[in-house]
DNA sequence: GCCTGTGAATCCATTCACAGCT
DNA sequence: AGCTGTGAATGGATTCACAGGC
């Protein structure tokens, strides 16, 4: 842990996207890639996909590549998406349900077992994928009980970060959070925020300087 | 353009970020905010608010601050986000649906103008807000006529390429996309790419580190 | 010959520290 | 006295360039 806790946090953040391409190479007669050619299929610098996954050990053999099913799975085992998470969304409305329902986070192992709205009108609801919409009063119950270890927020952004205390408290590992607001967390929660606002503000910023 | 085009791209996204407590401090009774204060609302170094607001101009006044209405106001301006833009859809599964009737967009000036799915069961289906869902062989004709500005994807990652080349051909300027692929682009058009289980995944390394 | 792994060099962003204004 | 604006210093991350192994 030592030696990781110095690794980059991009470097994180591009094993993810290298995984993507190598899963649809799997299904392909693709035995092997260059980093060359990974790292154009992900847009990026050869020297940095050999650097970022230089930090994890030897994964190539010189003069030849990557074994792309090797490769994929020494990515998965770093990231710990070799196995299944627990989650809870807070929030259950277009974006909470969209993500709930959502096929591609199943598929990847990320497993909704409880979900949570303060609307009184959809308290009680059943959702497709099974699970029932609990009143936000009972979250620090299910998480407990349901040991989540990962929890989502869709609420509006005065209440969000009432609800992360609330689910930290419940002893929630990680949070996404999809408010627009920055939460406050001490060191034992790790937080992402996703802000889908400030990527339009950001491509209005560079489209307006070319109009 | 030349003195803006070395313009960290990271000071770019927290101006977003700055705004986001200006507009809350609005309706309060504080008039003059310092670098210090934003920059604890905003989990950032106040030499960093300072220094990213300097790219642009002297709107702060040595030993007092800056003023709130005015500051969000240049932000604005120098984010374009001060009028409106416009908008499509491709992909009206239940993230592309929850973003079009997302109110927040709407409210910050993103007027979604079409919608647009290859599905025919969706096809001419009407939307909460009034859009009827078209086929996705009529995108450049759509996108021509209403002039959009910033194409939005949520397709299937295999689709998402071939949309973006249909986008981009018929004058999209931007796109915001959803799909967990790298998209392809010439010089002439923005990309900003989105994948929340990017965002799972490194939180997901995060926490299993500790576990 | 080809491609990885890696120290060295470069580039970029953040933070410091203080001069300058109110 | 207080807080901004900014050159200088620091700290990271990316890229280069080549040694090392197939």
């Amino acid at each position: 842990m030592n030696k990781e806790s110095k690794i980059p946090a991009p470097t994180i953040e591009r094993l993810a996207y290298y995984s993507r391409p190598l899963e649809s190479l799997l299904n392909s007669e693709t035995p092997v890639i260059s980093s060359e050619k990974l790292a154009h299929l992900c847009g990026v610098n050869p020297a940095q996909v050999r650097k970022d996954l230089a930090y994890f050990g030897e994964f190539g053999v010189r003069g030849v590549g990557y074994n792309v099913r090797d490769l994929l799975w020494e990515i998965k085992k770093i990231l710990a998406t070799d196995r299944d998470w627990t989650l809870c969304m807070v929030g259950m409305g277009n974006l909470g349900s969209a993500i709930v329902e959502n096929e591609n986070f199943k598929k990847r192992g990320y497993k909704f077992v409880a979900a949570f709205d303060s609307d009184p009108t959809k308290i009680g609801r059943t959702l497709p994928c099974g699970l029932i919409i609990e009143p936000t009063n009972r979250i620090g119950e299910f998480v407990r009980d349901l040991k989540v270890e990962i929890g989502v927020i869709t609420t509006r952004p005065h209440e969000a970060q009432r609800f992360a205390d609330l689910l930290m408290d419940s002893g929630v590992k990680a949070i996404l959070n999809f408010a627009s607001i920055q939460i406050r967390t001490p060191e034992c929660c790790e937080v992402e925020n996703v802000d889908f606002a400030v990527k339009l503000e950001n491509l209005a910023y560079h489209i307006a300087k070319i109009l």
